[in-house]
DNA sequence: CTTTTTCTGTTGCAATTGCAACAAAAATGT
DNA sequence: ACATTTTTGTTGCAATTGCAACAGAAAAAG
């Protein structure tokens, strides 16, 4: 995506975007899959905003084992400021796919250098909107880690997805590993689990490819 | 907290703050203890700012049992805005202390009436500047909902408390029933696990007051 | 077109967890 | 001060989960 064209810079002319930009002090960068963008060390001053690919933020734990806490797509939202002081687990910013990534200092967006520039009060009206709706993906994480059980996240995660494709057919957007690592799951015990619900009738599956055939639980309204 | 000193109008002289709630249209409310402060049903227009008190957004299971999503104290942010589409779970705001609230129409935050509003601009940056804060709380939420075990969650609560007050004792927000019920796991379940690093040696309850004798991770830094 | 790596699928076993049910203690209301 | 409600603390038991270890399938790399 071009970032002239990020709902970062909606409403604002390519000129006046340009010049922010500049004012921003932006910089832009590519990153390959599996490359880390950003490893969360204490400094705190750089927002990150993702502008093609995809990528994750995950938490590292000491035994090496990974717990995924967003996934991150085209014009999302990252960065210190928005992490907790760091835990003893490593925080890391990791793509997925090749990413384009500009990053900004948080002080040039709080602070506007010239509140007369064309555009930067719509940028930060911008920034609200792309920050509320982070708000919204952590919320989701939240009621889906708040399942008691792993039939439970399983089940809310699908439905969320059917309802997003509209579809009770609907594509798994990343491998069973990552999605038992999305959950906070053991990987085994979620393939149990998958099996189970096959033989009951809840779900098929075949590949990526995900059916619900009776939708108890955790989809929209 | 008087709502003018709150920090949404930080750096906002008192008239001109008074001017924009009107130019807002804000409503101010009172709630009493245990009174449902906002019940999500789909209408996503009001934004909740909460001046005074706390309160606790929670999801309520189809079988009555409660997981709290989020604990809400001065000045946080709450609305439907900020939570996904609703599942079959209700979702509720309820007060646990006295609350003062005062709501405002996003509209009117993101679509300045009149952008010539001294303090309109500042007022959007203060909001950014509190998302940003319940970005921090969520993500820190799902980093305790993350950890595999009970042991693990409460450990990882514990330490984050702890670094709150900046001593190994410390004084638990809430009754240990809420704690369960934040962490969603079950009581006695956990209450067992509580007993067992008690004998262990990990920590000390005494009532209210906890204190870490062993902080082995989760802690800051 | 191999080779290598990653992902899927499976299982036994031990440990943890949720559930239900209860008694005692503490807090709250009248 | 007493009655009532809520919270704490416990336990047995069944179910779920994590862990370890593996084999085959699929995907990526060379």
């Amino acid at each position: 995506m071009d970032l002239l064209q990020c709902p970062l810079f909606a409403g604002v002319t390519k000129e006046a975007a340009s010049r922010l930009l500049s004012c921003f002090q932006a910089e832009q960068q590519d990153f390959a899959p599996g490359e880390v963008i950003l490893r969360y060390d204490g400094t705190a001053s750089r927002i990150g905003i993702l502008t093609s690919g995809s990528a994750a933020l995950s938490r590292v734990r000491a035994d090496g084992s990974v717990a995924i806490s967003q996934l991150l797509e085209e014009s999302d939202l990252f960065g210190e400021i928005f992490s907790f002081s760091p835990s003893l687990d490593i925080t890391e910013v990791r793509a997925e796919e090749a990413c384009s990534v500009v990053f900004i200092d948080k002080h040039h967006i709080t602070h506007p250098c010239c509140s007369t520039c064309a555009g930067h009060l719509q940028v930060i009206q911008n920034l609200f909107v792309l920050l509320s709706r982070k708000v919204v993906q952590l919320d989701e994480k939240v009621e889906l880690l708040s399942k008691r059980t792993t039939r439970e996240k399983l089940l809310c995660f699908f439905a969320k997805q059917a309802a997003k494709e509209n579809s009770a057919v609907f594509h798994m957007p990343f491998a069973f590993t990552t999605l038992a690592e999305y959950l906070s799951v053991d990987r085994s015990a979620m393939m149990r689990e998958l099996k189970k619900m096959r033989e009951e009738g809840f779900i098929r599956v075949e590949g990526r490819t995900v059916t619900l055939l009776a939708l108890p639980e955790g989809g929209d309204t």
